[in-house]
DNA sequence: ACTGTAACTTAGAACGGTCTCA
DNA sequence: TGAGACCGTTCTAAGTTACAGT
């Protein structure tokens, strides 16, 4: 948690000065880069970087050069090892790749943010009407205002009652003695009511169960055969075992890829006893379909089976989870997030892995890490075994930890997002944002004049933190090449990604992007950038191969260094959450209208969530039963608008009616009828409304903003303003999640 | 200065329980 | 009341960032 703490420093100056924390850093400032590529860059390095007056003028953008040229004098690329593999590659997967996601639908996000010149360069109108918020930054300290936190503060340390639910039964009844008080929930724990550690611990005393493992593998029953070219055969349980991970996933298209069939193949015969290696030689003669069908018969089993036993697997997993789910963390009772170990199986990368269909080893207690309190009570390793190690190190928020055996990581069991200790770091990361806002201007500015730089490398890094400011880009760390799927992000852009319009559709410096990013995810985007920032781009393409970086003299590292000296804190990714959540806000200032009634509010919300989701590129591949799903809608909403035809006809006659008659019954009848016009009316709307939505949805994810990149506080804030349930925007794990906000947060929240 | 790695956040898909409607 | 849609939960891969070690 170092480097968190600067919150109070006042934050109108929230960049340049460099603090102490960061002091030590300065060291590696901007200096020049190894040489790593001579061949290549030699060649460029003469064309390169021209003679300028860098005025970018477009006319002379020849006599731009020059001047770029490093200060040394070279003009070696920074970076670029991996590549010749690459070429072949990319050619046939990432070719491939695209055209499936284009026939998928999958494409292009549309632009939400608007161009520089209209506002996308927030003007700083921010907080003027807050005054208690004057000084954000402060907001995340505990507030001492309310005069009973500064009690609270202190119990951190010991006094607090430890808050085991001391009993299993979940209904009602409590047995831990403290009666009625105690009676529901206990009242739940305001952590953010109190003072952080500010040390870079993250806990005193840590208890914990240690993890629950994979159950041990279930040999199959002797009818179920395994058949190499045509005759049975029986495999040793080792070989079996794996040979049944294949066979789940036989329907899946992963089984038909080559690297797929390669690495598995590969992997399980090692898994073979010598015999077994010398028979099995060809995967396309193994034939798991009986596997394949036994798996598949028991799942249908599993979901025939009655209620009791169902009811009985729902107790044991609670059970489970009552006893590893939770562990004492500084005297509260927390959730863990994933207690379970993950299963042996086959990796499934995403997009192009080159690992793909390798063997995921099964976890041992001999590859696990304990991480707890001195004077905690141990876990136990099962029975006669032992832990790899237990330590007791606090500054780390882990309880459990293994090496994966795919990529060498490390993989962690760690606590539920609802902790306070994941709570902490979330309502931090939003505070950054909310500094950068204050220096948002100030830090364009800067960039833009950036563009004009003698330097390469200030160039490069000017564009690409105004790609990563604009189109709200990942950072782009570099990767291992062959160690992963090929991947991209702001700073590993290379020059295949981009295409260069000077007119396009009728505007003006297009660019145009098209690679694949996290998670393989296509970020199809064309954007009109200033003039500056297009001159720039023609110029680090220049003489450069399409696998060659865009970016050769940055990366990450330089970047966040630069980020880290205009405002502390500030590293790439915090653009994305600010410009999610501001985004956020003005599209709910935009869009929602005080007559509406709350399931159009709704909508409106929904609508300006997708307006980040598209930002942030968070797509998904369109349910599988889409057109369905939508058919049916339309269907119900034809049904609805009849149903309202029908029933405003009888409003209609029962009005004639009654003008004839006069009677106190019949004006009843008429108030009955209008009664349910206007409840047809609201169910029909509901159900436009939601076909919308859904339209709106069909590939675009919205979790994954909602949960990570949008101050909660401002939806939190905009439910209370408008009078809508909290609930009909975050369900239950939500709004655990984020507590902290929706306790805080008033209607007047700004972010 | 540079690499490697630990720690932690972010990500979409799969899964599976629950709700809804015929 | 059963099938299917829906939605929350789980899973774990894939990022980012800080920092230690050389």
């Amino acid at each position: 948690m170092s480097g968190d703490h600067s919150h109070n420093e006042d934050q109108i100056d929230c960049g340049s000065r460099v603090n102490d924390s960061h002091k030590h850093k300065d060291k590696y400032k901007e200096k020049e880069h190894k040489h790593k590529d001579h061949k290549k860059d030699k060649e460029r390095e003469k064309s390169k970087y021209g003679n300028s007056d860098h005025k970018d003028s477009s006319d002379k953008k020849h006599r731009d050069k020059e001047k770029m040229k490093h200060k040394d004098g070279s003009t070696d690329k920074y970076k670029d090892k991996h590549k010749e593999k690459r070429k072949e590659e990319k050619m046939k997967s990432l070719d491939v790749k695209i055209k499936k996601e284009k026939e998928n639908g999958f494409a292009s996000p549309q632009h939400v943010k608007s161009e520089p010149e209209d506002d996308f360069y927030h003007s700083p109108k921010q907080s003027l009407k807050r005054v208690r918020n004057e000084d954000n930054d402060s907001e995340f300290q505990p507030k001492k205002i309310k005069t009973e936190n500064d009690k609270k503060a202190k119990k951190r340390k010991q006094d607090e009652d430890i808050k085991p639910k001391k009993t299993k039964n979940k209904k009602g009844e409590v047995t831990d003695g403290k009666k009625k008080a105690k009676k529901e929930p206990e009242e739940k724990w305001k952590w953010w009511e109190e003072e952080r550690y500010t040390d870079g611990v993250k806990w005193k005393f840590l208890e914990h169960k240690g993890p629950v493992f994979a159950p041990p593998y279930d040999p199959l029953p002797s009818n179920v055969k395994f058949y190499y070219d045509g005759k049975t055969m029986k495999l040793s349980p080792e070989a079996e075992e794996v040979a049944t991970f294949f066979a789940k996933m036989l329907d899946h298209e992963y089984t038909t890829k080559d690297i797929f069939r390669k690495n598995f193949f590969k992997d399980w015969r090692k898994e073979m006893t010598s015999e077994e290696k010398t028979k099995i030689t060809d995967l396309k003669k193994c034939n798991f379909s009986e596997m394949s069908e036994y798996f598949k018969a028991q799942s249908e089993a599993r979901k025939a089976m009655t209620k009791e036993e169902k009811l009985k697997i729902k107790e044991e997993n609670e059970r489970l989870l009552q006893e590893y789910g939770f562990c004492i963390m500084d005297n509260h009772r927390e959730r863990i997030a994933n207690f379970r170990i993950e299963p042996p199986g086959l990796f499934r990368g995403r997009g192009d892995h080159p690992k793909m269909g390798m063997l995921k080893r099964r976890i041992r207690p001999e590859d696990i890490i304990v991480n707890c309190s001195k004077d905690s009570k141990h876990p136990e390793p099962p029975p006669g075994r032992k832990w790899k190690e237990v330590r007791h190190d606090n500054k780390v928020t882990w309880l459990v930890s293994w090496t994966e055996n795919i990529q060498g990581s490390i993989k962690y069991i760690m606590l539920n997002p609802s902790s306070r200790i994941k709570g902490e770091k979330d309502w931090q990361k939003y505070e950054t944002a909310r500094r950068l806002k204050k220096c948002v201007d100030r830090i364009r500015n800067q960039y833009r004049e950036d563009w004009k730089s003698k330097e390469m490398r200030i160039r490069q890094r000017a564009v690409a933190l105004y790609f990563i400011d604009k189109l709200a880009l990942r950072a782009g760390n570099e990767k291992e090449e062959g160690e992963t799927a090929d991947t991209v992000g702001c700073c590993s852009l290379r020059v295949e990604h981009i295409k260069l319009y000077p007119e396009n559709d009728g505007q003006e410096y297009v660019v145009e992007f098209d690679f694949l990013g996290k998670d393989s995810i296509r970020y199809y985007n064309k954007v009109p950038v200033e003039k500056r920032v297009f001159k720039n781009l023609q110029l680090f393409m220049e003489n450069k191969e399409p696998d060659d970086d865009l970016f050769d003299r940055l990366n990450t590292s330089i970047l966040n260094k630069h980020l880290q000296e205009l405002m502390d804190g500030l590293t790439a990714k915090v653009f994305r959450t600010y410009n999610a959540s501001i985004t956020l806000q003005q599209q709910l200032k935009a869009l929602t209208s005080a007559e509406e009634n709350i399931p159009a509010k709704i909508l409106s919300y929904n609508r300006a969530n997708r307006a980040v989701a598209i930002l942030c590129n968070h797509q998904r591949a369109p349910p599988k039963t889409f057109e369905k799903s939508m058919q049916n809608l339309q269907t119900k909403i034809d049904a609805k608008r009849d149903q309202l035809s029908d029933a405003k006809r009888e409003l209609k006659s029962a009005k004639a009616d009654a003008k004839v008659r006069k009677d106190e019954k019949s004006k009843k009848t008429v108030e009955t009828k209008k009664k349910a016009v206007q409840r047809i009316e609201e169910q029909l709307m509901k159900l436009e409304v939601q076909a919308t939505d859904r339209e709106e949805n069909k590939q675009i994810a919205l979790g994954t903003s909602k949960l990570n990149y949008l101050d909660p506080r401002i939806s939190v804030a905009w439910c209370k303003k408008w009078g809508i349930p909290v609930e009909k925007i975050y369900n239950k794990t939500q709004r655990e999640k984020f507590a902290w906000a929706i306790d805080m947060a008033d209607d007047d929240f700004e972010f």
